[in-house]
DNA sequence: GCCGGTGCTGTGAGTCCGCTGAGAACCTGT
DNA sequence: ACAGGTTCTCAGCGGACTCACAGCACCGGC
């Protein structure tokens, strides 16, 4: 099993190293978000240790690069624990877990092993809806077995639909959960102008309006 | 056992947090409604104290766009007031016990054992009377399982019915709770236009006039 | 039967909500 | 630098909704 340590602190990350080590990993380090994200590019890593307080490429960029150009490695994420928002981000951004310091070395073997476990199995499941499917792991759409191209916003607001069918969603949620973690500095007109883009390409009859309240997929 | 503690006082959350930690539970604090809110979503804990006091987003909110958003996770609401509306409030918005200030710490962890304890049957979220039903997650109304199409307005006063069966409901409470929070600038006839949409939609026998007094439930 | 009070309902004006086309700003790859 | 795609805002439109008004119906007391 061979792991990524992405941690700037040197003590941290030889700390993180020789145990890790003696547990049976290779471990290999980088000091920066730079650097590891190069790293991590290279993709032959089981699992990648990332801290957010990184110089110059912080932790979030980091993971949300790697999950933007198709990169599903395993993610933790290290945090020293004083942000509100920094566990929501993090799981936003696309990590896989979540860890604040000081952390006891044994939970983090643990989390990690359940983390690779998981990993195992192999992939998210597709996501079906009538005659749609999605595939996380590709990011692939198809219509009645007609792939559909969908931009980046489009697919995200897609795929949170799918994995809420069968109750509304307002805007503010979406605006939430698919736009910003904070939701704000966007309109909800936004949300309405995208909705109305996946009717376009994926037939007015998916998505619900419920006026006052907000959006449901279709049964 | 893993709970989330929103509040925004430094000293109770430190309070709480010892004697939680103390008591065998693992504590993460959030100091207000948003962070409280984000972190709640991850749906990780077994049970979520609120405070119902916060700066931003009260924990009425909180409470509120979590049921709305379908996420179950026991909520015990902790407040100075002690009126006996604002109890009736928390529940109505989904928590599932409310705690005044000053509380017994001792109070406090037994309660929290029921709620942890009972949560093992999940709440029906659905509502019924008679052959209607009322789904909050979907905003669906069917009436003898033909689905019925209500406005914004009448949906939320059909809800309100729904929940307060058995007791005579004024019209100024109705313009208070559905309506708007102040209640004011609106006729009371306003109510009484409402209720006979309602009536039109939904056959005249399920809301009966208490004349003089306000509206009730038909039994 | 008469009367005051209360509730019901048809009408219509104004408002709100959601949809859409257009376009500015911004990326990204060539 | 340029082209193509993407994101998001804006303004305008049409329809649904909200609510006040006013007159009528109903109820209860005399």
């Amino acid at each position: 099993m061979r792991l990524l340590v992405v941690e700037d602190e040197a003590r941290m990350a030889r700390a993180l190293e020789r145990g890790l080590t003696a547990d049976g990993f290779t471990v290999d380090l980088a000091g920066n978000g730079v650097a590891g994200l190069a790293r991590a590019r290279e993709g032959q890593y089981d699992a990648v240790l990332l801290d957010v307080m990184l110089p110059g490429l912080s932790g979030y960029e980091v993971v949300k690069r790697l999950r933007s150009e198709d990169n599903w490695v395993p993610v933790m994420m290290v945090s020293a624990k004083d942000g509100p928002y920094d566990q929501a981000d993090g799981l936003d951004y696309g990590a896989d877990d979540y860890l604040t310091k000081p952390f006891d070395y044994v939970v983090l073997l643990a989390r990690l092993r359940a983390l690779l476990r998981r990993q195992s199995d192999p992939r998210p499941p597709v996501l079906n809806h009538a005659d749609l499917c999605l595939d996380p792991a590709t990011r692939e759409v198809t219509l009645a077995g007609e792939a559909v191209a969908l931009s980046r916003r489009e697919y995200e607001l897609l795929e949170f639909f799918l994995r809420h069918p069968d109750r509304v969603i307002t805007k503010t949620e979406l605006l939430d959960r698919v736009w910003d973690a904070r939701g704000v500095g966007y309109e909800p007109n936004t949300v309405e102008v995208y909705v109305g883009y996946l009717r376009r390409k994926l037939g007015s009859g998916l998505i619900a309006t419920v006026r006052g309240a907000g959006y449901r997929l279709a049964r």
